[in-house]
DNA sequence: GCAACCCTAGATACACTGTCTCAATTAGAT
DNA sequence: ATCTAATTGAGACAGTGTATCTAGGGTTGC
């Protein structure tokens, strides 16, 4: 799923994405939508849970958390140091640049590893079907508070 | 740390390798030593340890995994599902082609994917530190499998 | 060879993330 | 309003890995 309107909240587009798949609109998944769209960039499972009224049950957290994966409203980031975050999906395929210093992330778009992977892949006799990537290193704003200090 | 001895079995190596970084040389290292060697591709925690008496601790397997990964002795493979397994490394940095159907894996080499990325991360004003990326797809000989089949 | 030191092993508890089961509840259709 | 199937929450369970702690074993210096 693709998040672009721009009338609707988060919360709004999440349930409605929901609702497309056939999945019930219930108050935990309101709830869990709302939380949803009150993150800013990436979380893990628990700190969403956190932000939630503890009688929301941790299955449910993961079931739906999994549920939105699979629609495409979230994505799984890994971090380097293993930790796997979740976050809204801006697009179909896409990487993640993660900032190492501020953690934040932005998509990495507009480039054509795909074709350099097919293409070096093929080399090795091999049909790709599917890649995982992702990197890391410093931000902009990160880089600019680098050079300031200087 | 690069393998390229010809004359030590791969559990030499790996001994030495510890050896190299102010690790001794204890029994259930020289087990693990061994038992990696026998390994053939990737492996997870558990498998090893399956193939070691089971006298040999859990901790003591898991703690010589990381230390053998920190030496780059071992390197770590997501799976497409999610898993976690390790196998030898080759080499200082590099990729794996990783077979959805047999499972198996290769080093992806005489790839510029570096320099790709470096290029498309600047665009976004982004100083790339490091990436990780797995390939998944079909290897040449299940590929032939699949073509004989026809 | 021996002693002293401290690295290491194994046992065990713990932690984290996620899944499964199951009875009770509830949303949505009729 | 009623019915049925989806959903929930509780809790057990699972997989993978780490922390702690005491006993044992390698190394070093003598």
């Amino acid at each position: 799923m693709v998040l672009t309107k721009r009338s609707a909240s988060v919360a709004d587009q999440i349930l409605e994405a929901l609702d497309e798949r056939g999945y019930r609109s219930t108050a935990p998944r309101r709830a869990l939508a709302v939380a949803i769209g009150e993150k800013d960039g990436h979380f893990t499972a628990e700190a969403l849970r956190k932000q939630l009224p503890s009688t929301l049950g941790r299955a449910t957290v993961y079931r739906t958390l999994k549920i939105l994966v699979d629609a495409d409203v979230l994505c799984r980031v890994m971090l380097e140091d293993g930790d796997l975050h979740y976050q809204l999906s801006h697009q179909g395929h896409h990487h993640h640049l993660l900032c190492v210093h501020c953690g934040s992330s932005q998509d990495l778009t507009g480039c054509d590893i795909e074709d350099v992977l097919v293409t070096t892949s093929a080399r090795h006799g091999f049909e790709l079907s599917g890649h995982w990537l992702e990197v890391y290193g410093r931000c902009r704003s990160c880089l600019e508070d680098l050079q300031a200090a200087d």
